[in-house]
DNA sequence: ACAAAAACTTACCACTTGGTAAGTGAATCG
DNA sequence: CGATTCACTTACCAAGTGGTAAGTTTTTGT
């Protein structure tokens, strides 16, 4: 209710717009993850920040700008959290492992961000189009990393497109599962998270790893 | 646009009332689930349903109760998909793969209803608590199935309560895939939803099936 | 047949929504 | 320093929101 008087930052007047700007993108990657883009108003987000909605409106032009530009912050943030992962060492099947890691560390710590990317997919139309062009080079980098594990035998052949859609579904589902407990009244805990991201492991092991890879760790 | 004329049935008030109220669940749990809650305004069913807005608040007092309404139909209609499973004849396993084979149908033919579940889990609050207390009888039946079938060394001894959240998500992400596949451009294909079906069965027998269980067809 | 109740519609209303127009104090530039 | 531009705020507004009040027609009970 009360707002939260911060005195404007001293900066020059670039880094303080910078600043403004990315504390209402931020603020609003949370909401709209969390709450639906269509559930939150302008008003509420101005309300959060301490400003006016017209702040918000002298940066983006209308509420659909704004949610272009969380789009394009939340693949950034989605990039930077798991391309890393690509260029990490190790051979085919712990790189998976990996990659899996972070998966689930991003759930645990930033469930608003995987939750909106559901939501944009969701809103549909321009929105989907926009996050999978910003995706793109992420997405077109994993699909060269899965041709090249399978041309050296370490994953079992098939469509990659197909496995990377497929993981990325799976993935997500036992990921933002945390949101579900949640609402249905059970705080998850550290253990039912291990156990989760144990089976998950053991099902992709047995989904992709080719069978003559008997030398790769078998999980559990 | 223009809206449709349906000439108002003819039976007893009753049975018309029944067939009205039917007609908007119907439209309201399409919606809700496709478009989320506060994206869908009452005109909008109004307008859907070719009636006014004003003869949906005579039916439930509020947009919130007619929420509450939906709730128990689409628990209703979950119950009804799979609690046949439950009772269906086969082994274990195979009764497992039948439950899946189910969900795989319920998200291909009517995305909309996984939708809306997992839009309530967001919207939070009272409604998960509702859909929650809905579907504690078939949760509960669920999980005495489990038991039993862990009494018996068909499946490996875990907790089953955790078992049911992890298969639940697990399979809810891999089934409400389609409508990330629909997003991004791509009309999910008979072929890519075989596919998929297979490799989750495949991860479920790995999670599952006790290792000394072998005479238990493996998949794939 | 007739009053009462049901199943609606038409007419409103207070409030919220995204968005515009005009003003204001501070930073920046000449 | 002085004019101007920037980063806002205050003041509005038309459209849409959930919801109320008061009819109107059709079915029902007596």
């Amino acid at each position: 209710m009360a707002a939260v008087v911060t005195s404007p930052p001293r900066g020059s007047r670039a880094a303080r717009t910078r600043a403004t700007e990315d504390r209402i993108l931020s603020v609003a990657l949370e909401s709209f993850g969390t709450k639906g883009f269509d559930s939150v108003s302008l008003d509420d987000l101005a309300a959060d920040l301490g400003i006016t909605k017209q702040a918000i409106l002298y940066h983006w032009s209308s509420k659909r700008a704004l949610l272009d530009a969380v789009i394009d912050r939340a693949a950034l943030e989605l990039i930077i959290e798991f391309d890393g992962a690509l260029s990490e060492e190790g051979s085919g099947w712990s790189r998976v492992e990996s990659i899996v890691r972070r998966i689930f560390r991003v759930a645990m710590r930033r469930p608003e961000l995987l939750g909106f990317i559901r939501e944009i997919s969701r809103i549909g139309g321009d929105a989907s189009l926009r996050v999978t062009a910003d995706l793109e080079p992420f997405v077109s980098r994993a699909t060269t990393y899965f041709e090249r594990e399978m041309d050296e035998g370490r994953i079992r052949r098939c469509d990659s497109g197909l496995l990377l859609v497929s993981a990325y579904s799976t993935v997500l589902g036992a990921a933002t599962e945390v949101e579900v407990l949640r609402a249905v009244g059970i705080e998850p805990t550290l253990r039912s998270t291990v156990v989760r991201r144990r089976e998950l492991l053991s099902f992709l092991h047995a989904a992709m790893v080719a069978p003559q890879a008997l030398n790769a760790q078998v999980p559990r």
